[in-house]
DNA sequence: GTACTTGTTGAACG
DNA sequence: TCGTTCAACAAGTA
């Protein structure tokens, strides 16, 4: 699953890719992964058609400029448009309400992953290519689009860049920079954790607001802290020498600060590895990351303690797993 | 068929 | 209002 260091690789990959490319066309096979304007995207959403080609039409001779990150939210910045390059559209588009509503005519796209969403990007001689969605060496290959290619945006020099999401959580989601400082999951998200403006203090000051919170709970709230999820918050407390389950106000200031360092440490090393491929997780080019090697206990229950050779241990609260080890976490 | 998985949100509780 | 818990979403795997 895409956590924090998931996304930051697939942000680097991206940029890297369509940095100045322009958006030749635009594809949308399920309605539902789109959405239009700041508001939440909701569960059960419902996206009329003419939303569709609305965000079709925005998008179709954008420039990219940079691919940019925010918690788990990837954002694609465009380039600022002269009126030459506008679409044409006539008084009665939908389109033109929301294009009037921007101000300089500048828009972005939010995309957000969820649990299975994957970006998978193909030059024109790489078309033919399959690639297994699924990190699992018996899984089967699909060529790309595939069953499960919801969008598909094709540039000018007709390399793809394909949305696929098994479980459809995902979306894409356009608005105009003029409404990006009111989208409401942007505004509402804690820290990033590897800025330089999250410091102890500021982690201390976190604990301090949320004490009846199991540890791992206040980890992977992402209103407290931004991209921390059940695969970094297991390893992040491992390495931390903490159990899951400890309440926050059980736990002492040596034990913070252990917890603080291996945040910077796990979430740094996980981009480093190009993310963690345990999960659903491949990179932009179909291929997987290597974090899931440095793992010591996400999905390792039943298996021995890499540290002291315990049998590592699931928990389940609040709903989610956990895992831990028994004997080096206290 | 059943249980379980995931990030995030919104409803429902005290 | 705030903190907290829990169901919901989809679809694949065990």
């Amino acid at each position: 699953m895409p956590e924090l260091p998931e996304v930051e690789t697939v942000v680097r990959e991206l940029n890297k890719k369509l940095k100045g490319k322009t958006i030749k066309q635009v594809e949308v096979r399920l309605a539902k992964i789109t959405a239009i304007g700041p508001g939440a995207v909701s569960p059960k959403r419902q996206v009329e058609s003419s939303k569709v080609k609305k965000f079709v039409k925005l998008l179709a001779g954008k420039r990219i400029e940079s691919v940019k990150r925010r918690a788990k939210l990837l954002i694609f910045d465009f380039a600022r448009q002269s009126n030459r390059n506008t679409p044409n559209l006539t008084r009665s588009d939908p389109g033109r309400i929301i294009l009037s509503q921007m101000g300089e005519g500048n828009i972005v796209v939010l995309a957000h992953l969820k649990m299975t969403g994957q970006f998978i990007y193909f030059k024109k001689s790489e078309l033919e290519k399959r690639i297994r969605i699924i990190n699992k060496a018996t899984a089967p290959t699909h060529s790309m689009p595939g069953r499960y290619t919801h969008v598909i945006f094709t540039f000018n020099d007709a390399s793809k860049l394909f949305y696929n999401d098994v479980r459809q959580f995902g979306y894409l989601k356009l608005v105009s920079d003029y409404e990006l400082p009111h989208v409401k999951d942007l505004k509402e998200y804690g820290p990033e954790p590897l800025s330089p403006q999250f410091t102890f203090e500021v982690f201390k000051s976190i604990l301090k607001r949320r004490p009846n919170l199991k540890i791992k709970q206040l980890l992977t709230e992402p209103k407290l802290i931004a991209g921390i999820g059940n695969i970094y918050s297991d390893e992040i407390l491992f390495h931390a020498k903490v159990l899951p389950t400890r309440k926050v106000l059980s736990i002492k200031n040596y034990e913070s600060r252990r917890i603080f360092k291996a945040i910077k440490k796990v979430l740094k090393k996980g981009i480093e590895a190009k993310g963690s491929s345990v999960g659903d997780f491949i990179r932009t080019d179909g291929s997987w990351g290597e974090m899931g090697k440095y793992h010591y206990v996400y999905m390792r229950s039943g298996k021995s303690c890499k540290n002291c050779g315990a049998i590592i241990k699931n928990a389940k609260f609040n709903g989610r797993t956990g895992s831990y080890c028994p004997k080096c976490q206290h």
